[in-house]
DNA sequence: TAGCCATGATCAAGAAAATAGACAACGGCG
DNA sequence: CGCCGTTGTCTATTTTCTTGATCATGGCTA
């Protein structure tokens, strides 16, 4: 956990004021305590009091927070963590990774219920793709090509081309694709 | 009083990603009741919970809080407002404004207490500067050149040019200066 | 040196916020 | 239609913050 350090801040950005903690408070309007409290880090103070704050520097509440760097990337997802972006109709797409804009990989493990297809509207989209099925059976077209995939067989095309998934077994279908760049 | 709306702004966001207050709520570990408070603007975060909202987004609270602008700056500034920045040995500069940074003016009011001095060591800065004498008597010496002001009257210099300022009369002396930059 | 004032820290009491859980509204699906 | 899960909101209780007053410290002046 990054630890935020509003109170370290808070006194670098007063002391470069020169002025004390009273009248830091008297200008903004508040108790003289809570700027001690808050600059030792003995409270985390609301939103709007944090404001009312950097009023009497003056400072906006962007330039106080400017250099928090985002959060880490997440690396590791739990299977529970994955998102489903599909959901309906016994197709399950589920992401590695929460928002991928600036990503240049989009990672999915997708799961077909029996009799499941993505639809007599064929897909296309300015990638390319490519997956592995894991368990079922997959019928994949692509183009005026069509196979049948079993477990352990893949498949890898440019996404342009127009394509369809379906799962034409008696038993759930599952794979893992992937596809670059995630431009949906 | 801008009014902040950090609701109105975390449900943009929130929605943005598309995802539901409780998703939200269990992604950053806290209440899903707390989303929706917040989201109305009924209850004010603490600056470490809006932290932790966000870093189930993910974002950071300088990319949140980008955009805020900062307060208006102070125009009118009543007597006891004035930021001494001398006092010391019957000198008293009361300065126009608390920061001066990106300014290009340094207003100050100036109170010099019989026999009162800048000093021996002339002053030098690289900027200039004239002042009106509001009352008593100021003697002034710029350069090779001495002179004492009566009220009324006034000078302006190059502050390049060593300079001292004294009252060498019985009254407190009051002077009324301005010096662009205001480069301390 | 003693007095005075400013500063920053601390405390108990009151005011808000945060939590867990319950509720009504909505839509999907058999 | 009724069932089920999800959504956003609301409520009671616990937790936390906020305040005004008080304390210890240090600098300045007389």
């Amino acid at each position: 956990m990054t630890d935020l350090d509003v109170g370290g801040k808070l006194r670098a950005v007063r002391q470069m004021q020169g002025i004390s903690q009273r009248e830091l408070a008297k200008r903004a309007g508040v108790s003289n305590a809570i700027i001690s409290l808050i600059e030792q880090n003995r409270t985390s103070p609301s939103v709007g009091l944090l404001k009312k704050v950097l009023a009497g520097v003056p400072m906006s509440l962007g330039d106080f927070f400017a250099g928090e760097l985002t959060p880490r990337r997440q690396v590791f997802f739990a299977a529970d963590e994955l998102t489903e972006i599909a959901g309906r109709g016994g197709l399950s797409y589920r992401q590695v990774g929460r928002d991928l804009t600036g990503r240049a990989l989009q990672i999915l493990h997708e799961r077909y219920a029996p009799g499941a297809d993505t639809g007599e509207t064929l897909l296309r989209h300015d990638a390319e793709e490519g997956a592995v099925v894991i368990r079922g059976r997959l019928e994949v077209t692509v183009g005026d090509q069509r196979r049948v995939l079993e477990p352990g067989e893949a498949y890898y095309f440019d996404s342009r081309l127009p394509h369809r998934f379906r799962n034409i077994g008696e038993e759930e279908c599952e794979v893992v694709s992937a596809c670059t760049p995630p431009s949906f």
